[in-house]
DNA sequence: ATCGGTTTTGACAATCATTATCAATAACGG
DNA sequence: CCGTTATTGATAATGATTGTCAAAACCGAT
């Protein structure tokens, strides 16, 4: 049976608690400075249970790492995410749900899934690189 | 300058023959068998090169690999990709294209960039799992 | 509250893809 | 052909992620 920890419930905190995507490093990182000594595979642990629970959304940035965030919603949705600083603003995108559904039918896919995520800078970031 | 060596021309022709998209690994363990003594470290650099100039294309694979794909077209464009066999499809979708810039524009992010994948499985994929 | 079987943790090693080094090589304009 | 200079490739370095396994923590039962 799947146990409670602090652990755990700490990794929970500390997504909740970020502005958006984060990496399960970072994520160490921050809960070390906060003064929490939770171990790094414990982290890596944690978010991969919660993403497989549907508690967190995961997805691969444009440098192949593994980011993670909370998710409340659990439904369908994409992200617009911020390539420096991970701030992150969740997208509406029907018409863009429905053209990847045609797209597959036109060539005769079935089972369709997409992966669609829109990066960049976010407004306060493009202002520090300017 | 650039200039043309026989290495950069062997990763060309073994992405040509590659059926779908491949690692770089990959790709240099099949070079490697053909009796090329290409270096793995050149593989990584014609590929890259090869995506930079827009002759190959490029997608993280769910475990976060690189994967290439020769590219005909030569323009900006997305993939039908079948999870089975690796059934490739070019698309081109502007209405999409404009939706990811005006999405990010819409909330002041800039230098905008997106990843836009659909999977499925293709029509003889489909009809093998019926 | 205590006990005990079972799960979880975490320091560390191991992996694995990718990148950096840098001396040796090869391409190409002259 | 020569000299300049980009390119190569063996290898080391990097960096994220996963595996190991003894010790600690959890939780239901006593
Ligand atoms: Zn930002
Ligand atoms: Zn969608
Ligand atoms: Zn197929
Ligand atoms: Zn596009």
């Amino acid at each position: 049976m799947k146990r409670n920890t602090w652990q755990r419930q700490a990794v929970r905190d500390a997504l909740d608690g970020a502005a958006g995507f984060v990496s399960a490093q970072d994520l160490h990182a921050s809960l070390r400075e906060s003064g929490s000594p939770i171990g790094l595979a414990t982290v890596y642990r944690a978010l991969a249970d919660l993403a497989g629970e549907g508690d967190a959304d995961s997805l691969q940035s444009i440098e192949g790492e593994s980011l993670y965030r909370a998710c409340a919603s659990g439904g369908h949705h994409h992200h617009l995410i911020c390539r420096s600083c991970g701030t992150t603003v969740e997208i509406e995108a029907d018409d863009v749900e429905q053209w990847a559904a045609a797209t597959a039918a036109r060539h005769g896919f079935t089972a369709p899934q997409h992966v669609i995520d829109v990066f960049g800078l976010c407004p306060a970031c493009s202002r520090k690189a300017s």
